[in-house]
DNA sequence: CTGAAAGCGCTAACAT
DNA sequence: ATGTTAGCGCTTTCAG
């Protein structure tokens, strides 16, 4: 109402000086205290704690970033409405905050490019730039390397100065494909994503597994995608066919719980009409309805390597954590097993 | 190898000093330039936008916000792993970048409690708290609204100075059991969260409906919660009981989903032997496989609209957008139909 | 239209 | 152990 100020708040920002004043020292102390350095008397300590409590004063990060030398903070861009991105930023945030580095995140969102995420990570001068299943091209994320660290999660790929970390993907999918052959089937069709970060390379190993297990010419890949969406979709393709495959292997686990989802509501058995096999090892995958056989990712380690490997960059090391090719392992629970017999 | 410095980056971080250097004019002239405030000459203005671009120059956020008085960033408190908030973040985005204002993101995990995403947020010196889906108290909440405007999203509840925006959960279950009861159904089961911000209101809305419509004393409320993992194992406890309700609704899409694959999995047909209803109408509701019949709430809404009522805040004016509890309204799709006669 | 100077909140040298 | 000084990169008066 009577409220003219363009300053609403109940309490006016407190700064150090304040807390000085208030103690009766100088702001240079206070420093010394906040940040719990050798420098004060263990009297002084306590009275300037006291004072900021009661005053409610938190350093101003930005002034301490601003005043302090190297850049101390990594800077993160992924998407919130993935969940397996969740997993990857909580491993950061352990690694970050366990070294006394900040995180910064900046989001990728349909109404929010990429390019505006970083440019935003950017103009807070991080030290290193942390891209979750970028998008971006070789190109450009040389072209940002050129300035800071850049370090790619859930991705593979090669561009220059930029290190990448992710699952071993490939081998993943080769450990599903040969778990599937000795249950006995031959008939594994896979359900692939195009756009995904990793989705080159677990197409690839498909391929190749079937190949060496002498299923080549059986190879069936299937268009689909990250979603459960995508994978009820599928499910519906595949559904329409003369007979369904054996077994089918799909990108993930939200994309296989479209599948499972589908061919439940038209009454396919699983695992006894057809044997399911996922990716992630996800919490999907081991919901009672599903019980998933899956891939098992450590997403929490793909975080915190890549937080290693940013921090060892931006302080100049060379103790890059090996390897940048996080392992994989199948989980086997219920959703595949033998092929009914022909 | 042979890098000893700590600062390994390619390029130095460039200054607006540097750019002014390399223009040959002041660096408060580059700095009206940069803002696109008026003040320089169309030719001026030319040259120092291409030696920006040349040395790659990002004005440092930081340093501006020092500079400048009022705050002018909203701080986030959110749940990554929560695809609810990830529509919510966009929506404060959408609306915060309108206005000229930064978002600044704090994660809640399982390894980071809120308290501390919370001083993350304060040490920014963010202009206002918007909190996610908080799970502080009255009283907690209310001590920080002393300090800064605090906004709560999607969750009700009432502490002094602080705003809560949230949808109207209450007319979304009482529409959802309406529904039902126009149907004919009589033995209608809830399921739901107890821990969810807006679970009270939920459940609240499904006792008050029941009553109104003669049915109190079939009210039956199953504890479930809020992902898929809780509604199969709720599913589970139904399929023991001698006889299952006609119709279920459960605290949300994602617990329902549960329950479905669930139903599906024993061989219950949805929705010839159970009506089921779900609440968010996210995009889980609409794929194929489950086509759920669900409470809509405008979610982006949620984020603009304490987005736009946070700004009012800061900046002292009392134009806050009405009405802060969003109206929901039922989806119907194929998931719920009459019951079976008796 | 342009430049010089002061200072935001803090920390790092250097005094005392 | 404590105080003083200078300056991080920027914006904002105020002169010219």
């Amino acid at each position: 109402m009577g409220e003219g100020s363009p300053r609403a708040n109940g309490a006016a920002n407190v700064t150090m000086t304040d807390v000085a004043r208030a103690v009766g020292v100088s702001p240079a102390l206070v420093s010394i205290v906040m940040r719990g350095v050798p420098g004060a008397s263990p009297a002084t300590r306590a009275r300037v704690r006291q004072a900021a409590a009661e005053l409610g004063y938190v350093p101003d990060r930005r002034a301490q970033a601003l005043r302090q030398q190297g850049p101390r903070s990594l800077g993160v861009a992924f998407q919130p409405d993935q969940e397996f991105h969740a997993g990857v930023v909580d491993g950061i945030y352990a690694a970050a905050e366990e070294t006394g580095y900040e995180v910064v995140l900046s989001a990728v969102t349909p109404l929010r490019p990429e390019a505006r995420a970083i440019s935003t990570l950017l103009a807070n001068r991080c030290g290193a730039l942390l891209l979750i299943g970028s998008t971006l091209s070789a190109a450009e994320l040389s072209r940002e390397a050129a300035r800071l660290p850049v370090v790619v999660i859930a991705r593979q790929g090669r561009a220059k100065d930029v290190e990448f970390v992710c699952s071993d993907d490939e081998a993943g999918l080769v450990s599903a494909v040969r778990y599937l052959v000795g249950l006995g089937h031959r008939q594994i069709a896979y359900l692939s994503s195009y756009r995904s970060g990793s989705g080159p390379q677990r197409l690839h190993g498909y391929r190749k597994a079937m190949a060496e297990v002498g299923l080549g010419d059986l190879t069936d890949v299937v268009t689909a995608g990250s979603t459960e969406q995508s994978g009820a979709l599928a499910a519906v393709g595949l559904l329409e066919r003369p007979s369904l495959p054996t077994a089918v292997i799909a990108f993930n686990d939200r994309c296989l719980a479209g599948v499972h989802g589908m061919l439940l509501k038209r009454g396919v058995q699983v695992p006894q009409d057809v044997s399911l096999v996922g990716f992630d090892d996800s919490e999907i995958a081991s919901q009672p309805q599903h019980r998933f056989t899956s891939v098992h990712q450590d997403i929490e380690w793909l975080g915190q390597t890549a937080a290693h490997n940013a921090i060892s960059r931006i302080e100049g090391r060379d103790d890059l954590h090996r390897p940048q090719v996080v392992p994989t392992r199948l989980v086997v629970r219920e959703s595949a097993g033998p092929p009914r017999r022909t």
